[in-house]
Parts: C-alpha cells; structure tokens; sequence
DNA sequence: ACCATGACGTTTC
DNA sequence: CGAAACGCCATGG
C-alpha cells in the first residue's frame, strides 16, 4: 500500500469488497470485477488489488477470483501448493487441472448479480 | 525518467 | 483451433 492515490485506494477498496460479496460456491472473473468498478481495462489491476488484499487482516475469498478462463491463475500466489483448489472444492466447486468444471454454472457476475447493469452500452 | 514485470483480456497470425 | 503479440495500468528496480 505505500503511497497509493486517492483514486487507487478507492479502486482497492472496492476490489475487495465485492470479492467479499461473491457468495459461498459461486466464482467471478477479474474481468468482470474491473468492468463492474468502470475499469474494465484494467483487469489486471484487479489481481494487483487482491494481492495486496492477501495480506490484509479482513478476509477476502480471492480464492473464488478466476481469470476469464476459469483457470486458477493465483493459485501460485496461495500460501501452500494448491490451497485455493482446496478451498474451491471446500466449497463444491470441483476443479480439473487448475480449473474450475462448470465455470459458466458457478460464475457470479457482479453487473448481473448487482444489478448494476445499467453500464451495458458502453462499449459502443 | 526508463525499462521490466504482472492473480488479465482481446485481437491477430 | 492454438499460439503469439499487443494493450492496460500500476509497481518495482
């Protein structure tokens, strides 16, 4: 966290708690956390936010946070071998090979969940 | 101030 | 359909 501007801060912020709202069993992208913050360029951002939050005292399920491909690209980041696959599959979500079966049935897109889908056309 | 890196995503070959 | 390159934005050296 050193010197983070306003704008970052506020970006972490809420990074950190929608992660915190996804719901027990259910898994979102980075992708669409940044799109829900109006930063869908910024995907990346998102995992830089939650790797910070990793050592922050509140815990956060970055654990349900895949890339777009279901695939569990911060277990690497995860204390242990494979801890976030365990916990995943703690929450019956079975993964395969580092990602997760049925990705499309467990995603949790906080534009939809939200309903803050208003941001749709944006893209035009 | 510049270059290299990264828990991503999309486009191009 | 699979691999590579590019783009984004912030951090670290």
């Amino acid at each position: 966290m050193s010197r983070l501007s306003k704008n970052n801060e506020n970006f972490f912020e809420r990074v950190c708690e929608v992660t915190r709202l996804v719901p027990y069993g259910r898994v979102t992208t980075y992708g669409a956390i940044a799109r829900y913050l109006g930063a869908f360029r910024s995907a990346r951002m998102v995992g830089w936010a939650l790797n910070s939050s990793t050592h922050l005292d509140e815990w956060v399920p970055a654990h349900r946070v895949v890339n777009r491909n279901g695939l569990l690209t911060g277990k690497n980041h995860f204390p242990g071998s494979n801890t976030m696959q365990q916990l995943l599959e703690s929450e019956g979500i079975r993964v395969e090979d580092n990602a997760v079966v049925d990705f499309e049935r467990h995603f949790w897109d906080p534009n939809v969940e939200l309903g803050a889908s208003k941001t749709w056309q944006m893209t035009e």
